[in-house]
Parts: C-alpha cells; structure tokens; sequence
RNA sequence: GGUGUGGUAGUUCAGUUGGUUAGAAUACCUGCCUGUCACGCAGGGGGUCGCGGGUUCGAGUCCCGUCCAUACCGCCA
C-alpha cells in the first residue's frame, strides 16, 4: 500500500497513528541534526522530521532529497512543538520510520509555488508541473464542479447529454474551418465542427425535446486572452419553446451556478437590453454594467459653434467620470494618448471638468460660452469635481466604439470594474444581418439558422438590413458568456435565408440541404443557446485569460509549446492522403 | 495581415550619455547549524546579453532586418 492517508488530511486527533505517506518533496529544511521535509500532494502538505538522535542513517538519506523528488515514508503522526497556523495540518507532523525513494527528479526551471518566479512561456513548456502549482489545479477542480452543477441541473430538467461527432463536413459560412483529410474518401476532407449547431437542430427533429452536451468546438481564427482554437461549450436546445421559456431556462441555470460555485445569490431578473440600446449606451453589444457611465450624445449642445471638428462630425458622444475632475493635465493628455491609439483610433478627445462653484472648464472654451457648457453639464447631469469627456467622428459606430474603450478605461482607472461583482444581463432583439466589406454582402450576425423577429419577418424582402433577430446573448460583467436564438423551423424560410445571404438555391441545397430536407419530415418550433464554459469559470475563478482554467492550452500563435504541434507528418502519411505540402512564400 | 510591449545567469529582473572584468534576488552546489516552516550563517559555480547585419576606436545600450513571447486591432456565422 502506497498510503494511508493523503498530505492534507491528518490532525491533532490522529496524534499517535501509525501512517503511510506519498508524495513529493516541496522543500527540505537542514538543521543539523534534524531535517525538516515539506511532502506534498493534490490535498495539502505535510511536515517529516528527521533526527539524527533517532536514526542517523535515516536522517542522512533524508537530507539527500532534492525538489520534487517522490517518496513513500512510514512514521508516526506527532503533536507538533511550535503549531504552523498557516497549513491546516500545521498540527501535527510525522516522526518518520521508514523512508523510500519512488523516484527522483530534475530540478524544476521554476518554482512549485502560489507565487511561482516561472514566466508564462516556461510555465507552458512544463505545463505538468505548473499544473502542480495549486491555483492552476484550483481552477481545474472548479471547472470540474462547474461541469457537474451544469448536468445536475440540466438533468433534473429533463436535458439528455448526447454526443455529436467531431468529424462533420465543412460549412464556410462563419468561423474558418479545422479540416481534416480523409484516407478513405482521396481528395475529400472532414471538418471539426464550429459548433454542434445544425446537429442539435436534427436532434430536435428527432423529438429528443431537451438536449445538452458539454462540448469541445473548433475555430481556426486568430487567438486572445479569451479565445482558443478549441474551446469548450455548454450546448442546449429545446423543443416547442420561445424565446421567453429559454432565457427563463438558463438564467435559472446561471443564477444556480452562482450559488453552487460561487455562493452569491442574485434574487433579481437579469437586466433586457436591446441591442440597439446596448450599441447607443454603451458602444458595444456585451457592455460591462458594474458602473453605468453611460454615453450621453451632444450633437444637440455642441454643433453651429465655430468648432470645425464637432461642426463636421456625424457624431459626437460623451461620458461623465463621476469624481474624476481632479484629473491633472497629465493623466488627461495620457488618455487622450490612449483613445488616439492605433487600435482605438480617435482623432482627439475633448474635456470639461466641473469646478466646486459649478462652472464647466473645457478643454475648448473659446469656442464655447458658460452657457452651452452648462447645458452640457446638464447633459450629464454632472456635479462639482466630475469630468466629461467627449469623443467625435464622421463615422458613428466607429466612434462610439472608441467612446466604449474609453468608458471601460475609466471603469478601470476609476476601480469600477470589481472581479467579485457581477452585473448579469440579456443583450437581445439583436439585427439579423449585418453588411460586410469583405463579402460585399449580408452575413448573418448569429447565425443562418436564427429566425428573425415575427414582426420583421415582412421586411426581409424590402429591407433585410432592419430585420431583428429572435437572438440573446447572456454577458456578465462586459464578458459574453453565452448566446442562443430561437430557430427557424421552416424549409422554405431557411431556404430564404441562404438566399438573402447570396447562395444560390444549389449552393444551398450542397451544404445545408440534410437540415431543410430534415425541415420537411415534422420539425418541432425549436431555440437554445450555448455557455462558454472556459469563459464562466475563468469569471468564477476572477482569471484574465481563459488559458488558466484549461489544463493544456494552445499558446497565442496556437502552438502547444509542450508538444510542440502542430508538427510536420512523415512522407508515408502525406502519400497515404494524397496531399503536397506546397508553402507559398 | 497590422500596432504596442518584451527577449540579459536555471528563473525573475536591473543595467545611467555608447566606455574597465555585465550585476541583484532567487534557485543550484559545498560546509556549519537539533524545532524549522520563505529557517539561518559562510563560501562557490553559473552569461554566445534571442539571432543576423550595420554605425563606431569601442555596442547589452544606437540603426536595419529577422525569430520568439505577449496584449490588442482585423478576424471570431
């Protein structure tokens, strides 16, 4: 027997046991005639001593032991003399007997800590033994309670988990594709699947009535922070429900969540806000809610004046940082720095502060008198000490999504963006379809399958660019945690809509004709969503990048620097796939 | 594809205006130490300054190119 017990497990009342314990060595502390061990495993760690008085031969070996090193010790479970309040076996310690080496080992390029000295890259490269580090094992543990909460819940709503295949055919509308050869099939490929989309929609055909299934999915686009090439998704789908009955469904599941994982309690219904608000607010369709700041727009107050560049702009917008009006000339010229950014791209940044006696100081009085600078003030509602600051633009998205990054620096800088408050919303009646430059044509903004809004549903002929969709999108905390629609169920407007997206009625037919035919044998009125699961436990765990909670993730030029893949196959696969390797310089 | 930041000891970093033998902490090795728990003390080893080119009497430092990492933009139905 390996052990008796784990490294976190013994107390005061095990005092006087006789015990086995496995594990590896955290530190050793050399006294001279006594060595201190720190054994540790997944549980916890607990302290060896050794003694020359008792057996110096023992206590010899023991001070051979380097980091890491795994070993077996028999000993006695003993009250401590000085108590470590710091380990919740800080107790006792164990009067080792019997010591034997399963196995030695390198010194680690890092430190096995909570504060390991090992950067990012390192830590990639020997992701075993970072995995060995407590906060990245802590996050696993609670991704593994996650998944379990998720299919308590689910289950005892009826859902059935049912697997989907991971190799399906290649559909180009969307995200690009992973594609894999087939041996058998000479010049034909698979593709890993974007999302089980069109297959949970077949499952509803099938009657299923209430699927799930904790997926990985694959997208071959550029990563970030948040995003892997394989991620992993809650998928859901009802059958004969509305739009209603879904949001109801799985705010319950993350007000659950909550509780279980996190032990907050939200009692009220999560926030509506349509898309369009969203967008006129706050700039963006996933807004953090933590603090409102909310974009007030002045083309009203401030255009006719004399000043050429809110005279010509499209749109001008604003947002009061409430308390901020003590900003020194510095910190105003290094966020006017920050919007001019190449990524933000504001041409300028205007600002006004309000002084103690109610005057507004802008940072462009000579063009504007007391009096429109108070109807500013007004605007905002801004009081003495607070700051406005003003962004303007000829092209009105553009703008406010550089107001949007503003807004959330100053969240930032303000300390409004606290990782243990969570401000849960719906983001729905989002557009249908939106104009790409790329394509010079409709792309889907949800997806093909998402039925539009039964009010809309007579503009897709005249207007499809003002059709809303009968599409949600759950955010938390400025992070879109999941999204979902209500499906078209009907061949004949899922053949519309691939015909308003530009296929031909063969293009159609090729890629998606399996679900309208399938439309065509009794299709259920359906609609679900899917949660990131690696986005809500990276929000539960309070982790800027997803990469924590995954065990083995993919670095940013998607390389697992572990396994160094992706890697070149041998010239017999190559030939066995009928492929060329002909790289373009 | 683009922008920013970074690359110096095993590791995390400092390195002034371009100027002597490139430093610190930590880790590692050796010795001392019987109640430590980030033990302590003394000593030691350890560097192609990412790579290539250029400017210069002289480059870790300046310039150009390139590779790697990272955050973001584009992209992500």
């Amino acid at each position: 027997m390996f052990r008796t017990h784990t490294c976190g497990e013994l107390r005061l009342a095990d005092t006087g046991k006789n015990v086995t314990l496995s594990g590896w060595v955290q530190r050793t502390r050399k006294m001279g005639g006594m060595t201190f061990v720190d054994l540790r495993d997944r549980y916890g760690i607990t302290q060896l001593v050794f003694n020359t008085d008792v057996d110096a031969e023992l206590c010899e070996r023991a001070n051979k032991l380097g980091r890491e090193y795994v070993i077996q010790v028999k000993g006695n479970v003993s009250e401590r003399a000085g108590k470590n309040a710091n380990l919740p076996t800080g107790d006792i310690e164990i009067i080792v007997t019997e010591l034997n080496l399963l196995n030695a080992a390198l010194t680690p390029p890092f430190t096995i800590e909570d504060n390991t000295d090992g950067g990012d890259d390192l830590r990639m490269k020997y992701r075993y033994l970072d995995l060995r580090r407590n906060s990245v094992r802590g996050n696993l543990e609670l991704r593994h309670r996650m998944a379990l909460e998720v299919r308590k819940y689910l289950d005892s709503l009826g859902f059935i988990e049912v697997e989907t295949p991971m190799l399906i055919g290649s559909t180009p509308e969307g995200a690009r594709d992973f594609i894999v050869p087939s041996r058998m099939n000479p010049g034909q490929f698979y593709a890993l699947p974007q999302s089980p989309q069109t297959l949970k929609q077949l499952l509803m055909v099938s009657g299923f009535d209430r699927y799930f299934q904790i997926v990985k999915c694959f997208r071959d686009e550029d990563l970030r922070a948040d995003r892997q090439p394989e991620f992993t998704q809650i998928d859901c789908e009802m059958s004969f429900v509305d739009q209603e009955d879904v949001i109801t469904t799985f705010e319950g599941m993350a007000k659950y969540l909550f509780k279980e994982l996190r032990g907050v309690e939200l009692n009220e219904p999560f926030i509506r806000m349509p898309w369009a608000d969203a967008m006129k607010y706050y700039g963006c369709d996933k807004p953090d809610l933590r603090f409102d700041m909310r974009f007030v727009e002045l083309m009203d107050i401030l255009k006719g004046y004399g000043f050429s560049v809110f005279d010509d702009a499209a749109y001008i917008g604003g947002i009061c940082a409430k308390g901020a009006g003590n900003y020194t000339r510095k910190q105003l010229d290094q966020l006017t720095d920050f919007v001019k950014r190449p990524q933000i791209g504001a041409k300028g940044m205007v600002y006004a502060r309000v002084e103690a006696d109610g005057t507004v100081k802008s940072s462009v009085d000579k063009f504007y008198s007391q009096e429109v600078l108070q109807k500013l003030r007004e605007a905002f509602q801004a009081e003495p000490n607070d700051l406005i600051l003003i962004l303007s633009g000829d092209d009105v998205m553009k703008t406010r999504k550089q107001l949007c990054e503003l807004r959330l620096e100053m969240g930032n800088q303000l300390g409004l963006r606290d990782k243990n408050r969570f401000v849960c919303l719906w983001v729905v009646d989002f557009p249908m379809f939106e104009w790409s430059e790329e394509e010079g044509r409709l792309m889907a903004m949800h997806h093909p399958f998402t039925s539009p809004k039964p009010e809309d549903k007579a503009l897709l002929d005249t207007n499809p660019a003002e059709v809303r969709a009968n599409a949600y999108d759950m955010v938390i905390n400025g992070v879109e945690v999941g999204g979902g629609s209500i499906r078209i169920y009907d061949a004949e407007l899922q053949a519309k809509m691939f015909e308003i997206l530009g296929f031909t009625p063969e293009k159609a037919q090729e890629q998606f004709g399996f679900l309208m035919n399938a439309f065509k044998y009794g299709a259920p009125p359906h609609g679900g969503l899917a949660y990131g699961l690696d986005r809500w436990v990276s929000l539960f765990a309070g982790l800027d990048s997803i990469r924590d909670c995954i065990a083995f993730p993919k670095n940013n030029s998607g390389r697992d620097v572990m396994l160094d893949a992706p890697g070149n196959v041998d010239e017999k696969q190559l030939n066995e796939l009928n492929l060329v390797i002909d790289i373009k310089e």
